[in-house]
Parts: C-alpha cells; structure tokens; sequence
DNA sequence: TCTGGGGTCCTAGGACCC
DNA sequence: TCTGGGGTCCTAGGACCC
C-alpha cells in the first residue's frame, strides 16, 4: 500500500502559519520577479484566479477582494518542507517528491487499520506545522494520488482517503476526469478526450497495445498503476540530479553586455555551489540568453551554446569563467535580454574522475578555495563570499511582497506574548 | 510598465562502426 | 529487378511533473 501526502496550498499555507489573520482570506504567491501566480488558497481560487496568471493582470481583482499577496520566499517554504517531512518519516519510509509532496511506503504493513492510521498522520502534520495536508492511500502510487485529490475535494474526508476496495476504486475512477490523472498532461488529455476518453476509468478499458502505442511505457505504466498493478517503483533515497540549472528573468530587460555579464556569472556561481552540494563534477555547461518574447516589436534573439569541458570541474572560478566565454559568444549587441540561464549537465560523482595530463590547473588549491568559500557562506549566509566575476552586486530581483524568514533567521523568529 | 523556475523520461532519427 | 544488416551512441524534440 502506497500513501501520497500532499501539502494543501502549500506556499500560501506556509504564509498563513505567520500569520493568522490570513485564515479564511484569499492567498496568492507570487513566482521570483513577482511575475506570475504560482500558488493560492482556496479562496483565491474561487475569486477565479488561476496558477500562472501573471500579476499585473490580476492586480485588481486582488485589490478589490483584499487578497494577501506575497513574494516567493523558498527559504521559508524549504524549511516547512523539511518539518513535514520529517514528521511523515515517524510512519513509513518516505520518498519525497517535490517541496510538497511525499510517497510514503506502507508495504508490510497490511492488517493495519490504514484509514484510522492515515487520520492520525494528517492530524499531526497538521498540529505541528500548522499545514493542512491531504493524504492519499491506496495500492498503487497513481492510485495514491488519485485519492489523495479527492481529500482535498472533499474536506469531509479530513485529510485523508483510504482506497483499496476494487468497487471503491471503479466508483472513484469512474467519475475521475482524465486530464486530472497523474502522467496526462494537456496534449494527452486532447488525444484521449478526441477519442472519446473522459475518465479514468474509460481510460483502464482501453486496450493496452493502444496505449503504448500512442502514449509509449509511460503511458503503459499509467494504465496498469490505474488498474491496480504497482508498477512504478520507491525510491527512498533521492537520486543524484543529471543536471543542474539556474536560469532567471531579469527585473527589466537590458542589452548592457555588463549586467548580463554578472548575472551570468552569478547564476553560474549558484550552480556550481549546488553542483558541489551533491558531490558531483559536470562535464558539460549550457549558458543560454533569450529576449522578451512579450514585446514582439523588438528584435527577438534566443541562443544558447554548450561547451565540453576536457576535465570535469565542480569549480566556481572554471565554471564562472567558461561561462563568460559562452556568454560572449553568444551576445548580441542591440538585443534586449530578459532572461538568462546556466546549465550544469554530464554530471558524475566526484570520486574517480579521469584527469587530463595536460591540464594546467591546480584542481587542489580550487577544491581547498571552494571548500572556504562554501563553509563561510554556511557560517555567514548565502554569497557573502562571491568571485569577482558575479559581483558583489547581487542579481537584482523584484520581490516587493516578501515575508519574513520566520523560520532560518534568529532575527526573525516570531514573538508570543504571554498576558496573564 | 508588469508574463517563473527546475527537473525527469522516452522516442525517433542520424552518424558511425564492424 | 532491386541496394546488407545489426548494434550503439548521441541529439533534438516532445511529453510530463511540481
């Protein structure tokens, strides 16, 4: 038996534990750049605001309905992440999916009472984070996922839906819309709706050299996880990232070959840092530049180059560097970019790696900088050790609703008032 | 004025090798 | 009447996820 919980609304649910008074008022979060909705509370939802609309176009919906707008704070929402988390491991194995997600692992534990059990988890996630989560169980993760949306449809279910029972699960997959199952995205969602399949029930009936034929082994996989067959694996352990990427929008466009210069730099630097975070050297790096698709009146440039590194590198004085040398490139004088990314690939751990004879850099002395540098901006916070190619002028962000770092910062930790 | 960011997996087709 | 065939690696593009 597999769970899925899933944290409610996550981002504006960890808002509102700040701060009460958000209870029962709408929500939303806003992407970096404060450019597009990217999460909302139910409330917002029902004001008809949906995910990705960017603000400016919502702007006075969310003024006329007294909607609490906020800035992405992905260190505070980080943080809550690791608290649910931990909390669900006292359970079962977890695999944590995404910020907000959890599979959790319940074989060999048939017999128990898995809907009072399930209850019990959603209500102490709940008492000691203060996140409402909806919590799926069910025989098969894909299954899993579809009950764990039908707490959150359902709030008299109190956060959690056990489905095992095969009339249940027909039922449920009966009146399941097909564009709402985990793995059907838009364009299957058209092929299946164009040949008359609207549910996920429909879909189980279909025969499968049909659906591997049209929807390859994943949608094979789909198909017998609906059915009741656990065919996608758990993986307790999260696997090593095969690339690694850092890729942002400008504030405003620019065509200063500087200002993107540094970003690049910067967005390089953070990469690096990750890259070195998981123990791994890449072989590959990716910088890329792209205008502003929006203002189609001007010139559109989007190009992106890949160099092949003779020998791997974690470190971020090479990958800043090689990365100015692309982006130079690449730059074309006139343009006004709007975003810019970095990307890490080839990735392999750091042990036993193949070194050039001819390689002129003292890879030790690197490894001995960046171990420094790591461990003081650990100590002291994020970039305040920096290369003299990002700058200590940080990428500049527009992030004019942010909350507080309830959470990570002792400057910041919430005050109770005790009266007597 | 203002439109996010970071990932994964699969397949088809071309290049290349023997 | 009729061009060999099979394997591997790489890349681009498409699909999806949160």
């Amino acid at each position: 038996m597999y769970g899925l919980a899933d944290c409610n609304n996550f981002y504006a649910s960890c808002e509102r534990v700040f701060d009460p008074s958000l209870v029962g008022r709408p929500v939303v979060v806003l992407s970096n750049n404060d450019g597009c909705v990217i999460a909302r509370s139910n409330e917002a939802k029902r004001l008809g605001i949906k995910m990705g609309d960017p603000y400016f176009q919502i702007r006075d919906l969310a003024r006329r309905n007294r909607v609490a707008v906020f800035s992405a704070n992905f260190a505070l929402y980080g943080d809550m992440s690791h608290r649910v988390m931990s909390l669900l491991r006292r359970y079962a194995p977890t695999e944590v999916y995404s910020i907000d997600e959890s599979f959790l692992d319940f074989s060999g534990m048939e017999g128990i009472d898995f809907d009072a059990q399930g209850h019990e988890i959603a209500r102490t996630v709940r008492r000691y984070t203060g996140i409402p989560i909806s919590l799926g169980i069910a025989p098969t993760k894909t299954l899993a996922k579809v009950a764990s949306k039908l707490c959150k449809q359902y709030p008299k279910l109190g956060g959690c839906c056990f489905m095992h029972r095969p009339q249940d699960i027909e039922k449920v997959l009966r009146r399941f819309p097909i564009g709402e199952v985990w793995g059907v995205g838009r364009r299957y969602e058209k092929l299946l709706t164009t040949h008359g399949i609207a549910t996920a029930w429909d879909f189980t009936q279909l025969p499968p050299q049909w659906v591997q034929a049209k929807m390859s082994i994943v949608g094979l996989r789909m198909w017998k996880e609906l059915r009741g067959e656990a065919c996608i694996g758990f993986e307790e352990a999260p696997a090593d990232k095969k690339r690694i990427a850092t890729t942002r929008t400008f504030a405003h466009d620019t065509a200063d070959p500087e200002e993107v210069h540094r970003c690049v730099a910067q967005y390089a630097a953070v990469c690096a840092e990750k890259l070195r975070h998981q123990h791994s050297l890449c072989g590959e790096i990716t910088v890329f530049i792209l205008t502003n698709r929006y203002r189609e009146s001007a010139p559109q440039h989007y190009e992106s180059r890949l160099r092949k590194l003779s020998v791997p590198t974690d470190s971020t004085l090479e990958l800043t560097q090689h990365a100015a040398q692309l982006l130079r490139s690449i730059f074309r004088t006139g343009a006004a970019y709007k975003r810019a990314g970095v990307i890490l690939s080839d990735l392999r751990p750091k042990t036993g790696v193949q070194t050039d004879l001819f390689d002129p850099t003292d890879r030790l002395r690197h490894d001995r900088l960046m171990q420094v540098m790591d461990r003081m901006n650990g100590m002291y916070g994020r970039y305040k050790i920096v290369t003299a190619a990002a700058g200590t002028e940080f990428f500049t962000m527009n992030r004019n609703h942010l909350s507080q770092p309830y959470t990570t910062d002792w400057e910041h930790i919430t005050r109770v008032k005790c009266t007597r």
